[in-house]
DNA sequence: TATTATTATTCATTCGACTGAATAATCATT
DNA sequence: AATGATTATTCAGTCGAATGAATAATAATA
C-alpha cells in the first residue's frame, strides 16, 4: 500500500477518533483496508510530526492551521448563495473568491463534505448523500447571518 | 545523472539544433555534460513524445499534448484519497496536482468515467451509476499498491 | 524498584525505477 | 533483395526508498 495514501488515512483518523496507541492506529488503518506495522508507523508518526497528548495522537496545534482565515469568516465574507441539487451544494461567492471558500471548508474537514472542487465564483461541494446535503445548507445558511 | 535534468537538456538541444540521430543526440548531451547510451534516448524520446522529421527530432506541434506520463505512475505518485458520494468520485491529491490526475483519467478514457473536473487538489470523476462509481473506486485503489 | 506496555532503532529484505549491453526490429539506400 | 544505419526491446544489474522482524530504549504502572 501507498505510502501518502497511508498517512493521508493517519491524519483522517487521528482527526476523527482518539487513537492512543500505535497498536490502536493499525487497527483502524486496517479497518479502512490499510495494511501497516507499528515500526512503520511509528515512523509516520515522526515524518508527519504528530503528538501524543491525552486523547490520543494528533496535529500539533500550529502546523494543523496553516495560517488559513476562520472559516466563519471567510464564510460571513464570500458566501453569497447555497444551492442544493440532489447530493450537491453549488456556492456562489464574489469573483475570484471561490478558492478560499472552498480552502476554508476542505480545512473543517466536515463529514457531511465529501470533497470540493472550486471555479471562480461558484464551488461545487458534494455530499454523501442528498439528506446530508440539506442539513449541510442549513449549516452553512447560519453562516450568513 | 539526473533523468529529468537529461530530458530538460534534450528539449533544449532538440529545440536549438538539428540532431538527426540518437546517436548524434549522445554526442551532443556529452557536450553538456550528459552521459546517456542511445538506449536511454530511445526511451527519453518516447517519453518527451519527441518526432523525427526530415530536420531531426523535434516536439510535435503545439496541437499534440505533450504526452502526460504513464497513469500508473501519476496515481501511483498524487493519488492521495478516493471517496465516493453516488455517482461521484472524490479524488484528493497533493496540492496543484489535481490537474495531471485528471489529464492522465481522461486520456485513459474507460467507461466508467463519464468525466472529470479537476481544482486545486482535488478531482471531481462523474461516473455513469454509483455501481460504476464504486468499482471505479476499488479500480483505482488497485494503483496504490 | 520491578514489571509491563509502548515506542524507536537496527538490520536485512523487498520492491520498483532507472539504466546499459546485447540484440532484435525497422528503416533507408543501393 | 541485400546491406548498412538507425531505433526499439529484452534481460540483467544497480540503486535507493520503503518495509518488517527482532530488539533496544523508554514510559507507564503496580
Amino acid at each position: 500500500m501507498n505510502k501518502s495514501y497511508r498517512q493521508g488515512q493517519i491524519l483522517q483518523l487521528v482527526r476523527s477518533r482518539s487513537l492512543r496507541t500505535q497498536e490502536e492506529l493499525a487497527r483502524a488503518l486496517r479497518a479502512v483496508g490499510v495494511r501497516a506495522t507499528q515500526v512503520t508507523l511509528s515512523r509516520d508518526i515522526r515524518e508527519l510530526g504528530l503528538l501524543k497528548t491525552a486523547e490520543g495522537y494528533a496535529r500539533p496545534t500550529e502546523s494543523a492551521a496553516p495560517a488559513g482565515p476562520d472559516l466563519a469568516t471567510v464564510l460571513r465574507e464570500f458566501l453569497l448563495d447555497v444551492r442544493v441539487a440532489q447530493n450537491l451544494l453549488v456556492l456562489l461567492t464574489p469573483p475570484a473568491h471561490a478558492s478560499s471558500v472552498a480552502e476554508a471548508l476542505d480545512q473543517a474537514a466536515w463529514p457531511e463534505i465529501t470533497g470540493t472542487v472550486a471555479g471562480d465564483n461558484t464551488v461545487l461541494v458534494i455530499a454523501p448523500t442528498a439528506k446530508k446535503a440539506t442539513s449541510l445548507r442549513e449549516k452553512l445558511m447560519r453562516f450568513l447571518g
